[in-house]
DNA sequence: CTTCTTACA
DNA sequence: TGTAAGGA
């Protein structure tokens, strides 16, 4: 396994990956990553990018870090990967059930506003018909 | 000039 | 996560 060398700077993994030295700190931080160290530089091998992609493309279908996190821990261990496939699963079909009550929700309020939206447009249609004579302003002009 | 940490937005 | 600050 002579592949697993491939070593990058914060700069370089960062370029690569699309995305700035803070993110890669932040994950960092949060425990996502642990980059070697040259001194007090970080060192970033393939592995740390391998997982930076899964963290990435976590955070665009929506997994929170927390979600994210445990699914990493989860791959490391189990060699199999028979265990984190059941719970990326459930963790998918958790995530697809979600999305799909926002939308219900969604639609719903949608719903709800074409119907002001329709009724408001009624309001002023008939107001902007009625002869100047006829309509009563609120407050007396000066 | 590049990187790191800390802290606030 | 961006940005700023201060040190190495």
């Amino acid at each position: 396994m002579s592949h697993e060398s491939l070593l990058y700077t914060v700069t370089q993994l960062a370029a690569g990956l699309g995305i700035t030295v803070r993110t890669l700190h932040f994950y960092e931080s949060q425990g996502l990553i642990s980059p070697q160290r040259a001194g007090n530089t970080r060192v970033y091998t393939q592995r740390d990018r391998a997982r930076m992609i899964l963290i990435l493309r976590g955070k665009r279908l929506g997994f929170s870090i927390k979600e994210i996190k445990e699914y990493l821990e989860l791959y490391d261990i189990d060699p199999t990967h028979a265990q984190q496939t059941k719970a990326l699963l459930k963790a998918v079909q958790s995530r697809i059930h979600s999305l799909e009550e926002q939308r219900l929700a969604l639609e719903e309020t949608l719903i709800e506003l074409r119907e002001i939206e329709r009724q408001a447009t009624d309001a002023l249609k008939t107001i902007e018909t009625q002869p100047k004579a006829a309509r009563k302003p609120a407050v007396a002009t000066k």
